[in-house]
DNA sequence: CTCGGGATGCGT
DNA sequence: CGCATCCCGAGG
C-alpha cells in the first residue's frame, strides 16, 4: 500500500524512524525499481542548524515549507543529489533524509513470471546495497527534476508500506547524523535511524 | 557580481 | 586525507 498524506504529516522523527523497512519505488522507462530503506535522517525546520531551512524560505527549501509527502531533492558538493521526504504539515520546513536502502528484486511488481524472466536477464541494477545518499539517488535516477513531486501521487516516485508480512521486527538502531559538524548542538541529535546488518 | 562552503563518494 | 564540481545564499 502506497503510503498516504497522513504518514508524512507527523513528528519528523517518528516518520524518519517508521521509514526504516518501507518500500521506495522508481519508475523509469522501461523497469519499476523497490528498494527496501534501511537508513534516514530527520531534519527539523528552522531552529535545527543542520537543516537546510535553518537559512529561511529560499528558492531551494520551498519545497520544505509546503505540505507533506512531496521530494525534496537538492544537489550537494556540485555532484550528488540527495532524496528527502517533506513532513508535517505546510508552514513546518521539516523533511527526512533517505540515506540507504537495498534493491528489493523478491518486491518488484507486477510479480508476473513475465516479469522475473526479464529480470533475471540484466533488466535490473548491479548494485544492490544503496548505502549513501547520493549512490542511492544515482542508482534510482533521482535528480532534480523531481524535486517538489507528490509522492503520494507521482507515478514516478512513491513508497509503500511492507505489508502485513513483510513488517519485520529487526532492530533499528539510532545515533548521530552525518556531516553535519558545523550545526553546533544541533549535530548530537540522535536523528539517525538505521538497520545494523546494512549500509 | 564574487565568494565560501556544503545532509558525498571514491581513491590514496 | 584530498579532491571533484556547482549551486546556493550572503554580502558588496
Amino acid at each position: 500500500m502506497r503510503l498516504k498524506r497522513n504518514f508524512f504529516n507527523r513528528n519528523t522523527i517518528v516518520v524518519a524512524k517508521e521509514l526504516i523497512g518501507k518500500y521506495l519505488y522508481r519508475r523509469l522507462r522501461d523497469k519499476i525499481i523497490c528498494a527496501r530503506i534501511t537508513e534516514t535522517e530527520a531534519y527539523c525546520g528552522q531552529k535545527d542548524l543542520a537543516c537546510h531551512a535553518s537559512k529561511g524560505l529560499t528558492p531551494r527549501t520551498k519545497v520544505m515549507f509546503g505540505p507533506p509527502g512531496h521530494a525534496y531533492v537538492y544537489l550537494i558538493y556540485g555532484m550528488h543529489h540527495c532524496f528527502n521526504v517533506v513532513t508535517r504539515e505546510e508552514g513546518y520546513p521539516e523533511a527526512v533524509l533517505v540515506r540507504g536502502a537495498e534493491i528489493a528484486t523478491s518486491n518488484w511488481r507486477p510479480a508476473t513470471r513475465k516479469n522475473k524472466k526479464s529480470l533475471a536477464a540484466n533488466n535490473y541494477s548491479l548494485l544492490t546495497k544503496l548505502n549513501g545518499p547520493g549512490k542511492l539517488c544515482r542508482e534510482l535516477k533521482i535528480d532534480r527534476q523531481l524535486n517538489g513531486a507528490d509522492l503520494c501521487r507521482s507515478r514516478e516516485l512513491w513508497i509503500e508500506s511492507a505489508g502485513q508480512r513483510g513488517d519485520k521486527p529487526e532492530k533499528i538502531k539510532r545515533g548521530k547524523r552525518i556531516g553535519v559538524e558545523y550545526a553546533g548542538k544541533w549535530k548530537d541529535k540522535l536523528w539517525r535511524f538505521y538497520l545494523q546488518n546494512v549500509g
